[in-house]
DNA sequence: AGCACGCCGACT
DNA sequence: GTCGGCGTGCTC
């Protein structure tokens, strides 16, 4: 007889642990689904195994037995190692993680194939010859593929760089070593196209797909493909960094800035992360690449924790766009009052009259109205945190969401004096129908969440942009959605304040990468493009580096800034947020929680609010937010205060106030 | 979270 | 009597 500890597939804060059961089959495993009597009716359940022992420390009462051990699923020892981190790392249930890394779906009762690419056919494609910065990136990769030890490597390559090519020569080399790889791209670009590019060259045999809109017995099966070792490469978004490989060598996180790499409901992983230890119990690499890394990573890159490698060279050659920035301030005082600058209407009548095509973009990621001088350009953001103040209409005030001061709204502008000062926020409507008024006889097409929810198929919009019916498409960064823009002569940032002003301390970050986006949109045919920037801030320096398409520019302004104020990747981030129906037992357990916090942590200790949360009142549900900044290096101790404050405080049985944990969330709106 | 137990009122 | 409503407490 052996013994087990399991945990069991039971979603409950109060049986999230270990419970230990004979097991009359001596085969079985770390890592096995199990079915075991539980609980007073000895109800059948499934669990899984997390240790085997041959015999038990001290005797357990009331010990039942497996009944049976499950012969289609089983997590990989390293998948049981990455659950239990999980835990620890997100805050999350044991069977949180282990929901990560099994199929929700089942095996087909009629053993049909359910192949998501079973529709195409993939003409065979052979590596391509390297230039000299390929290559050498590719030697780099080689050697740390050949030592076997973890490691991360950030590949900063400019758009055209040809990264792609480099990705699938490091899997190739990977598969050759008898290893296994995961190649992550952004959920907006896991496109058909996309696809095409690596199951063309590995074929479809060796490849398996994982992503949000496969059915679950697609998913299910593809699952399966790559447990048996059917499928050594799995291409996917977030999710895939899960895929149930037994070796994996390589995981590539492409465009690693991307925001949907941070999973946004429990468990709140981040993908680099994951992949990180997954790399780490296997020792392989981490291959990340951006033209624009995040600000955390680049940051590690240059401070040696991660290995850096460049890309500089265009395949092409084709020359970067020019780039300018319209002050709106002068505008105004020009008496212009319309949301397109002088510069802007002229440069596209320019491109229209030249047959070339426009897009007008506008972030409305993250949406909120701000306080701004129409005058100056002063914006009004927190004395403490230095994050732009969101503007509440129903008090009339600004309220930051970061550690929740409220200011009432300043009459004149603080800086300039001007009464011009007022909330701000322009919508894709609005501008779509400027557009018609300025240019009542060209086609416009607007492209954003209403369009695409009441009006069809984002593709519909995109193809008739892409075949020439539309001739300016008003979009926000859906239009990044895999689109060939050879004929884009212009591309004009409506506002370039929209995302400088969300109230989160990477919105300088988020404008830099937005702006520098755009430009690549403007620079694909053989004409040089034009990038048009409207900003009220035209001194702000992630506007100016922007301008200049200079990412160090930009990179090392916002570090000493971070630095300065104490953000990551000087510190972790945690956002708990305590939900619950009744608003004074919310109000009173969050600052129970606090005062905890405070205890444990010290008056030193950075923890901002309780204040309310940014959708403080959802159905019935009232939820306050905490803030916390752990300094690199305190992340245990957070963490483990955190746990215990959640054992104090939150597990009366009945659960009326519910603890929420979001480390490093990737939005505070 | 489930699920069983048990204590109560309501119905054949 | 005994059926079933849901409040309470436990799960190796």
């Amino acid at each position: 007889m052996k013994y087990v500890d399991v945990v069991i597939d039971n979603n409950s804060d109060h049986t999230d642990e270990l419970y230990t059961y004979g097991c009359p089959f001596d085969h079985v495993r770390v890592g096995d689904k199990v079915y075991v009597p539980f609980a007073r009716g000895n109800k059948r359940r499934e669990a899984y195994v997390f240790t085997v022992k041959d015999r038990l420390d001290e005797p357990v009462r009331g010990l039942k037995e497996v009944l049976e051990i499950d012969p289609e699923i089983r997590l990989t020892e390293e998948a049981v190692d990455t659950c239990r981190w999980m835990k620890r790392r997100y805050l999350c249930k044991y069977i949180d993680g282990i929901k990560c890394f099994t199929p929700a779906g089942s095996s087909s009762k009629r053993g049909k194939k359910r192949d998501p690419l079973a529709e195409r056919e993939y003409v065979p494609d052979q590596p391509k010859a390297l230039n000299e910065e390929q290559a050498a990136a590719m030697d780099h990769i080689r050697k740390r593929l050949a030592e076997g030890n973890h490691c991360i490597v950030l590949m900063q390559g400019v758009t055209g760089s040809g990264k792609t090519e480099v990705y699938l020569q490091a899997i190739q080399a990977v598969v050759e070593q008898g290893r296994q790889a995961i190649m992550m791209v952004p959920e907006i670009s896991l496109t058909p196209q996309t696809i095409q590019r690596f199951v063309s060259r590995f074929g479809k045999e060796k490849t398996a797909v994982l992503h949000s809109k496969l059915s679950l017995g697609q998913r299910y099966d593809e699952w399966m493909r790559i447990r048996s070792g059917q499928a050594s490469i799995v291409i996917g978004a977030r999710s895939a960094v899960f895929a149930p490989l037994t070796d994996p060598g390589i995981i590539i996180l492409d465009e690693e800035h991307e925001t949907s790499y941070k999973s946004d409901k429990t468990p709140k992983y981040d993908a680099l992360e994951v992949a990180a230890r997954r790399m780490g119990y296997h020792g392989g690499l981490v291959l990340l690449g951006s033209a624009t890394p995040s600000v955390v990573n680049a940051y590690r890159s240059r401070s040696g924790l991660f290995d850096l490698i460049r890309l500089e060279k265009r395949y092409n050659e084709t020359p970067l766009p020019q780039v300018s920035v319209v002050d709106m301030r002068e505008e105004l005082k020009q008496g212009n009052h319309t949301m397109f600058s002088r510069s802007l209407i002229r440069a596209m009548e320019e491109q229209l009259d030249r047959g070339r095509q426009v897009i007008l973009f506008l972030n409305r990621r993250g949406y909120s109205s701000f306080v701004t001088c129409r005058s100056c350009g002063h914006t009004v953001t927190c004395p403490d945190c230095g994050i732009t103040m969101t503007y509440h209409k129903s008090d009339n005030a600004c309220v930051c969401h970061f550690c929740g001061k409220k200011q009432p709204l300043p009459r004149s502008c603080p800086a300039c004096g001007s009464s011009y000062i007022r909330q701000f926020g322009t919508g894709t409507e609005q501008v779509e129908e400027a557009v018609k008024e300025f240019f009542p006889e060209v086609s416009v097409a607007r492209l954003d969440l209403d369009t695409v929810r009441t009006k069809g198929s984002i593709d519909k919009i995109l193809k008739e942009f892409q075949k020439g019916k539309t001739r300016i498409l008003v979009g926000t960064q859906l239009v990044a959605k895999g689109l060939d823009f050879a004929n884009v002569g212009l591309v004009g940032i409506i506002s370039a304040d929209v995302t400088l002003n969300i109230p989160d301390f990477r919105s300088a970050e988020r404008t830099f990468q937005l702006v520098t986006q755009a430009a690549g949109w403007a620079g694909r045919g053989d004409e040089m493009g034009q990038v048009i920037i409207q900003t009220y801030s035209p001194d702000n320096y992630a506007v100016i580096a922007a301008a200049h398409q200079n990412y160090e520019e930009f990179y090392r302004q916002e570090v000493a800034l971070r630095k300065q104020l104490g953000y990551p990747p000087f510190c972790d981030l945690y956002q708990l947020i305590v939900a619950g129906e009744k608003e004074d037992l919310v109000q009173r357990t969050s600052q129970e929680l606090k005062d905890t916090l405070r205890a444990r942590l010290g008056e030193n200790a950075s923890i901002l609010g309780p204040g309310p949360a940014p959708m403080y009142l959802v159905n019935g549900v009232y939820r306050m937010q905490i803030l916390m900044k752990a300094p690199n290096g305190t992340r245990q101790e957070f963490s483990a205060v955190v746990t215990e404050a959640r054992k104090k405080l939150f597990t009366d049985k009945k659960q009326e106030c519910l603890l929420h944990t979001d480390i490093n969330p990737f939005s505070f709106v």
